[in-house]
RNA sequence: GCCGUCUUAGCUCAGUGGUAGAGCACUCGCUUCACACGCGAUAGGUCACAAGUUCAAAUCUUGUAGACGGCACCA
């Protein structure tokens, strides 16, 4: 068989997926050992407006190597998949298709319609994101697949809500909220950004006190919202306006009359000393008006503009234009004291960057204090345990220890509508059907609360909502209700599974490890935690890994407004999806990272490397099969090498057995700490350094010759270092290793022994400590480094590969051993045509001379040595080993460090001076012998 | 304001007490029968700065400078 010459992802990428998507393979069922451990993790569910950016690509490939690496090692492993409905961002893209299509508002087609519209957008636009994560090569369970608004779920968070009600860490209230006023919702204090305005104002109204000439100053940010004020306010302590507590100011602009109070909230150091109250606007006047039972005048509508009681004159005019008719009439009462520039940063939604308005309105909350205590609790013991540590398990912590409540409930149409109905009275009946609560209500006649619960109240429940939890019982009244809203979508995807698995929850939480980015780690992680520890009693998950942020090629996070992003299907094209994933594995895990497509280059040509040595195995593997009966005896015998004859297993076998199994057992416990770049970086080296510069080139006469021993030999090799690069570069070694030959099911691990054959169901290597092998080890680097020297001779001496040399080498016994017991290779790869090998160097002074570690050698080049250059050379050679040894010997003739380091540590250095010592006194003796 | 992270070769980054590493770029040499997406050989670093702890510091402590992140406040 042969195959191309480079590798071309594309092929591979097309058809393996489907196979093994088709064949079960991403299913926890194709796993056939009953006492399989499980192993599981869910998605963080993206929207499904979204679709596939650089921070998704990096935690997927972290969870799929994963879940590939486990699956391997024989768990019952589940990567649940689904995504998220995501409220309002669903919601302003069927806001803007209605507008452009047919002219319409919301309001024109009706909750009903606007709802049947959304499902229909999210059937059409929202599966975007889950076909790219089948182009990425996701193992996921599409057969698990979760939507947030599917029945089930929706019924969990039904239920969730009012359980959390009936214990009242639920509840509704008037407080001050952020308002955007474009989206028409009130947000979360999480989905708040702040943005510096460099050009803010900072403006200085005058108030006249009544019966009096006097007026007293404020100054605001926002000067449209005095027309709100109902009160002025004044540190008790500040002499300079002792006098005025008590007495009244007459605002101006409108009739009112508003009093001037004393609060401690006051900074009399800050500004003028003197605070315009606005209690229904601001979060501390809110505070402050009801310290003083202040009235609580709101003077703007849901839209950014003012209302009436604003005055006639501001009634419906935008709150931007209305803090500009403030100011100017202001100036022509004479009241306008000054304007001056002040830097200030506003509260915008983080969506669509609108400049947010708090404002007080009745909203609905979750009670954080038991959710906090609950998950402290288990901070305290590090679930979940963060990787990296640092900083996270901190800033979770502290995040947690200053929560407040939880806005949940949004003014949009699109997500779960909240199960509370009023009368006409407005009494409200919290209940998990409309039946039900008319039954609370005694018969009455009752609406539904309007609004529709936070995404991330349903999300947080992903953790065991997606294993079937509904919070009702089987055939329990209550899961009608929503099952008939769901049909009325006339949308039929989101059926229960067909063969449901009702023990996924039992055998599947609390989940192995969450994957995700920084930002939702208060937003998601947390609220996760408490919520299935307060409904399953489980923790949701042990570990969390937090990926760090691809930057742009800037250093800035990537973003559409810097035009800074790369898309990761442009470098699945043009790099292929493992050579992207592989780059990704190899970022520090935390770590932000600068893209570089340099990086996914290296690992585009790591997958050609890794092609062109099987392509190279298999055009000299006839007869030969990956073969674990030759692989025993193989191992058998690097253990105990037979005693007299000549051991089969060459030096170059023992020491590749040696270095693959210290890989294997490197590369897992790097997995098992989540340290990817780790597994990445020795897996590279070993496959790069050890297999193909060393091992392949050592092996190649025997390999061409056909010996069938060596090439059976060299495809388990390959086999096992397939396995492990497997869960990084799914495609490539899928596509190789079905091409090797003699692979088959019979390599599965016993797991998954009937299932048809595929890499990504064979046994994952561990490696074995027992087949460690130093001895091969240092005879190898004796072997290597003696190459490197005379390869090192040639090019100095600037000598053409043309002309053949012979190399005498001098060592004690047992390294002349090795050297005559591996002199094909030598003399191969360092392009000599003789060894001289002896206790002694014999050679004339026109020679070009080294010396490594285990030995001295000399290369005779009469005619074609440049005595100058080999001076130079000798004598580079002899300030670096000095340099070496000076530093050396200052350590050990410190007294200090003879008495106080370890013994080894000073016996080690001992070693190594002697060592060198010795080095250098041959290299000078070759020099003078050049003089 | 509070908490925290980062600063290592020209570039992008590994490296948590014991001789400074990788990839790419650079220099030199190779159409060597798997691979030029390759092979071989070099060169390149006061580990931001300062002080301290230690026999020994890129690594631990403190401070300084610069870059950045989170939280709070912002009349």
């Amino acid at each position: 068989m042969e195959l191309d010459k480079a590798y071309d992802p594309k092929s591979a990428e097309e058809h393996h997926y489907k196979r093994w998507e088709e064949s079960g393979f991403f299913a926890p069922e194709i796993n056939q050992d009953p006492e399989a451990k499980p192993y599981s993790i869910v998605i963080p569910p993206p929207n499904v407006t979204g679709s596939l950016h650089m921070g998704h690509a990096l935690q997927h490939t972290i969870m799929d190597s994963l879940i590939r690496w486990k699956r391997m090692l024989g768990y019952r492993t589940l990567w649940l998949p689904g995504t998220d409905h995501a409220g309002i961002s669903v919601q302003r893209k069927v806001v803007e298709q209605l507008k452009k299509d047919e002219h319409k508002k919301p309001t024109d087609i009706g909750r009903e319609e606007f709802v049947k519209r959304a499902w229909a957008w999210k059937e059409q636009y929202g599966n975007t994101i889950t076909e790219q994560l089948r182009r990425e090569g996701a193992s996921v369970d599409w057969s698990r697949h979760g939507f947030t608004m599917d029945a089930s779920l929706s019924l969990a968070g039904r239920n969730v809500f009012c359980t959390l009600y009936d214990e009242g860490w639920i509840y509704r209230g008037l407080r001050i909220v952020n308002w955007c006023p474009k989206d028409r919702t009130v947000l979360s204090d999480l989905e708040v950004k702040e943005e510096t305005k460099k050009d803010g104002k900072l403006t200085y109204l005058k108030y006249p006190v009544k019966d009096s000439d006097q007026t007293i100053t404020v100054a605001t940010t926002r000067p449209e919202t005095m027309l709100g004020d109902t009160a002025v306010a004044v540190n008790g302590s500040d002499k300079r306006y002792k006098e005025l507590v008590g007495k009244t100011i007459l605002l101006p602009l409108t009739n009112r009359e508003i009093p001037i109070i004393a609060d401690e909230y006051v900074d009399p150091e800050f500004g003028t000393g003197v605070v315009k109250i606005t209690p229904a606007h601001d979060p501390n006047d809110y505070l402050v008006g009801e310290r003083h039972g202040l009235e609580q005048l709101l003077v703007m509508n849901l839209d950014g503009t003012m209302n009436a009681a604003a005055g006639a004159e501001f009634d419906g005019m935008d709150r931007f234009a209305a803090r500009e008719k403030v100011v100017a009439m202001f100036d022509e009462l004479g009241l306008l004291e000054k304007v001056d520039d002040y830097e200030i940063t506003l509260p915008v939604c983080e969506r669509c960057k609108t400049v947010v308005e708090p404002i007080l309105s009745e909203q609905w909350f979750v009670k954080m204090d038991e959710m906090r205590d609950m998950a402290l609790e288990l901070a305290k013991d590090k679930v979940p345990h963060f990787s990296p540590e640092i900083p996270h398990q901190k800033v979770y912590t502290t995040w947690l220890e200053n929560l407040k409540d939880w806005t949940i409930s949004r003014q949009l149409w699109w997500g779960h509508q909240i199960p509370a109905w009023y009368d006409a009275d407005g009494n409200v009946f919290v209940a998990r059907t409309a039946e039900e609560a008319k039954e609370k209500a005694g018969g009455r006649e009752l609406t539904q609360d309007s609004d529709v619960l936070d995404t991330w109240f349903s999300s947080g429940l992903w953790a065991f909502s997606t294993f079937g939890w509904t919070g009702s019982e089987v055939g329990e009244e209550g899961s009608a209700g929503v099952e008939e809203s769901e049909s009325e979508s006339g949308t039929t995807p989101h059926l229960p599974h067909s063969s449901p698995p009702p023990l996924d929850l039992e055998t599947f939480l609390p989940t192995d490890v969450l994957v995700t980015g920084r930002d939702i780690m208060f937003l998601w992680v947390s609220r996760m935690m408490m919520l299935t520890k307060k409904f399953v009693g489980k923790t949701a998950f042990n570990d969390c890994v937090i990926t760090g942020t691809v930057l742009g090629k800037d250093g800035k996070p990537m973003s559409k407004s810097r035009n800074n992003g790369v898309d990761p299907i442009e470098m699945f094209d043009k790099f292929g999806v493992d050579a992207t994933r592989i780059y990704l594995a190899s970022i520090a895990t935390g770590a932000d990272i600068r893209w570089n497509d340099v990086g996914v280059e290296t690992y585009r040509n790591f997958a050609n490397k890794i092609w062109n040595a099987t392509r190279f195995c298999l055009m000299n593997a006839e007869g030969a099969a990956v073969d674990h009966k030759s692989l025993e005896s193989l191992l058998q015998q690097a253990q105990e090498p037979p005693k007299g004859g000549t051991p089969s297993a060459s030096l170059a076998d023992r020491w590749i057995v040696s270095r693959l199994n210290k890989t294997a057992i490197a590369v897992n416990r790097a997995l098992d700490t989540y340290q990817f770049h780790e597994a990445v970086s020795l897996l590279y080296h070993f496959f790069w350094d050890d297999f193909c510069d060393w091992y392949i080139e050592l092996k190649k006469d025997e390999i061409t010759a056909g010996d069938e021993e060596a090439t059976t030999r060299i495809i388990w090799i390959l086999d096992t270092s397939l396995r492990m690069l497997h869960p990084f570069m799914p495609y490539l070694t899928e596509e190789l290793w079905l091409k090797l030959p003699g692979t088959s099911n019979h390599l599965h691990n016993k797991a998954f022994a009937d299932a048809e054959a595929t890499i990504m169901l064979a046994d994952f290597p561990l490696g074995d400590a027992k087949l460690f092998d130093d001895a091969a080890e240092k005879e190898m680097s004796a072997v290597i480094e003696l190459i490197k020297k005379v390869r090192n001779i040639r090019a100095e001496m600037n000598i053409s590969t043309a002309i053949k040399f012979t190399v005498h080498v001098a060592a004690d016994a047992a390294f002349q051993e090795v050297f005559r017991a591996n002199e094909a290779q030598i003399l191969k790869l360092a392009k000599a045509e003789g060894l001289v090998i002896g206790d002694e160097l014999d050679v004339p002074r026109a020679s070009a001379k080294a010396v490594t570690n285990d030995a001295r050698l000399a290369v005779p080049l009469e005619g074609l040595i440049d005595v100058d250059v080999e001076r130079t050379r000798l004598a580079n050679q002899i300030a670096k080993l000095t340099e070496e040894k000076t530093r050396l010997d200052g350590q050990l003739s410190n007294a200090n460090f003879v008495d106080r380091a370890p013994a080894e540590k000073v016996a080690e250095l001992r070693d190594r001076s002697t060592e060198l010592e010795s080095q250098i006194a041959t290299l000078n003796n070759n020099l003078e012998a050049l003089q």
